[in-house]
DNA sequence: GCTACAACTTGACAGCGTAAAGATCAGATC
DNA sequence: GATCTGATCTTTACGCTGTCAAGTTGTAGC
């Protein structure tokens, strides 16, 4: 009946991915007020004061639940990044597509883990693996980086756009461009905003000794 | 002792006006985790239902609590305008400041007025302030609207920014320039994101007559 | 004076997060 | 093999939350 893991501590085996799992299914289902650490712990079958033992308390599932958001929003950016067109242009508008599907497929993931602020949470926890999804747009941004100008400013200028679109766009902002099943709407008001980034000069296209 | 107020229509005076009032002051206090129905009465001094026959729900208090911040809000930026360059450009600018400014302020009002998702909420509310609040950006944005585009473009080009950049900082994304004591590494990294605006052509400069 | 109605209050309820104490089990030690 | 130890999980209880139903109080119209 039961996967025989290879390791079984205890009565459950992995209470803990269990824990996280159930609660990324209560918020895709539910939404933010659905995740709960009592229904959490109902859907993993364990009793309702366990999940706390595990996180100490609901702000630590919260963040074991972004954690693994981040995880899985990262692979959205990076599958784009791969698939799409293979031009440095391309590469960083595709990440940015990539930004916002996984916005519009994972709501509630995608709020609570920008919802975190990390200058109060207990960062550790995130900012590991922050820094393991931050690496996609870094890489993407590169080629966009003038030399002699740091390249967080460029990050910053990418993240920003395509994180307030983002973000505007899941909260209805966006007059005519938020009906969820005009999905055509939305990306077009994506690639007209997203076309702000053709401003960026692409480095390195006129190497030393071409004619300027 | 209290003021007289034109109209009493009963025990307290203006109780929702107050309730609203209490709310805002909590939210600021205690941040988000701290608005609260029972607390909110408490602090205008009725009993813990009142708020509900008002608001018609914990809900409703926040959809009124989020309308009194927007029109803060939308102040912040007019204030920023007026008080800034006079140019097109300069206006533009100063309106983002001001969105910045708004939110490092009033950080809990902030995230309260974007967090609600418009197309599930009973819009009536905020979708009217939201139009008042809106018509400063549709102001500053239409010098840079060229002809023939929509000016919602242009608007969501400059919104995206602006407000990624905001909820980005808010959210300590931004490493090392999101620690609220120094001011001058944010504002740096903020004028850095904005020049991207500078992309933005400002038409009627050329016209018709002009040398091309 | 009486009625009708809006503005609250009171009391009760289920659900929530949290904490303390008890039960249960795996593995090390003797 | 028996015992100890510590982690894992359960049980119980507490205060706080939003919401609802019923009762009370004040206001206005007739």
């Amino acid at each position: 009946m039961a996967v025989p893991e290879p390791k079984k501590p205890h009565h459950h085996g992995n209470l803990r991915e269990a824990l996280v799992l159930a609660g990324v299914q209560l918020l895709e289902q539910g939404g933010p007020e659905a995740l709960t650490l009592r229904r959490c712990a109902a859907l993993a079958g364990v009793s309702h004061a366990a999940p706390a033992h595990h996180f100490d308390g609901l702000p630590g599932l919260k963040l074991a639940i972004a954690a693994e958001g981040f995880r899985r929003f990262r692979n959205y950016m990076v599958d784009a990044e791969v698939l799409g067109e293979q031009t440095p242009r391309g590469r960083l508008k595709s990440i940015c597509r990539g930004y916002l599907n996984f916005a519009r497929d994972n709501r509630a993931l995608f709020w609570l883990i920008f919802g975190y602020d990390l200058s109060e949470a207990p960062s550790a926890g995130l900012s590991d693996v922050g820094a393991y999804g931050y690496a996609p747009l870094r890489r993407c941004c590169a080629p966009f980086v003038p030399a002699g100008t740091a390249p967080e400013v460029v990050e910053a200028q990418v993240w920003s756009l395509v994180h307030g679109f983002t973000s505007l766009y899941l909260s209805g902002r966006f007059r005519g461009a938020c009906d969820p099943a005009d999905e055509a709407a939305a990306n077009g008001l994506f690639d007209a905003v997203m076309a702000l980034l053709d401003a960026l000069p692409e480095q390195g296209l006129g190497k030393p000794g071409d004619l300027a």
